[in-house]
DNA sequence: TTGACATATTCCGATATAGGCATATATTTG
DNA sequence: CAAATATATGCCTATATCGGAATATGTCAA
């Protein structure tokens, strides 16, 4: 078996770099296919490419205008990446946690000998 | 070109759902490599070539004893996925809140189309 | 040393990809 | 209608994948 499809969910869509950021482009304003282009500086069919799979996924929202086509993203859909990601925020915390008590005892151990040197000379 | 290598970040790593388990699995405490195979019922070489992936991009950490291999998730590694996820926060707030407007909006309409049917009545 | 156990790697086949290029499909304008 | 504009799709190639089976590597125990 292959990978996964990038337009079966939200992780394997955003796992393109350049979907990341048309997707950071997208949020806070909608904008056009040819903007898009313009401003990141990719070939348009592959930003139709890539606005394709994020539609498919349901990471942005189209609007018809004219012959003009406008995309913005769909904050919601980028949720359950988040609240997946979020489990771990408390493990993180706790790993840093004990990276700073270890600093802290580095150091007191390093005034302790500093002292001790103190006390020698 | 092909996709990019899912050795190449985080993103990519997590884009499979076997490996979004395994590091679900591998964050509360360490497992060896059996104990997941047992849990998570995946083939063994197939467990082994999913923790390469996660080793190659700094997810999860081993540790050898004997001839078993303790792995466990590096929470710090998915930090990043956190932040970037959380950059669409405010949108999706913004979105809900437009979003219990309307429904308030309507329901206040109906209420209004309630009253004015009570005066017909 | 031999064998049992734990894990990693290799080879295979099928498939989904991303980019580049050409082209098709609207839609507006003259 | 024809030309121009905006976007989408199709075709092609090279590549990275995932799973499965076989096998290699490494470690302990008798």
């Amino acid at each position: 078996m292959a990978r996964a499809a990038t337009t079966s969910d939200a992780f394997n869509a955003v796992a393109e770099p350049r979907r990341r950021e048309i997707l950071t482009l997208l949020v806070v304003r909608e904008h056009a296919v040819s903007e898009i282009v313009a401003t990141l500086r990719i070939d348009q069919p592959s930003v139709s490419k890539h606005l394709r799979v994020l539609r498919d996924t349901g990471l942005v929202r189209m609007r018809c205008q004219g012959r003009q086509k406008f995309y913005q993203t769909n904050a919601e859909a980028i949720r359950p990446m988040h609240d997946w990601t979020a489990t771990f925020e408390r493990y993180w915390r706790h790993q840093l946690m004990r990276v700073k008590e270890r600093a802290e005892a580095k150091a007191s151990q390093i005034s302790a000998s500093d002292a001790a040197n103190k006390e020698k000379k």
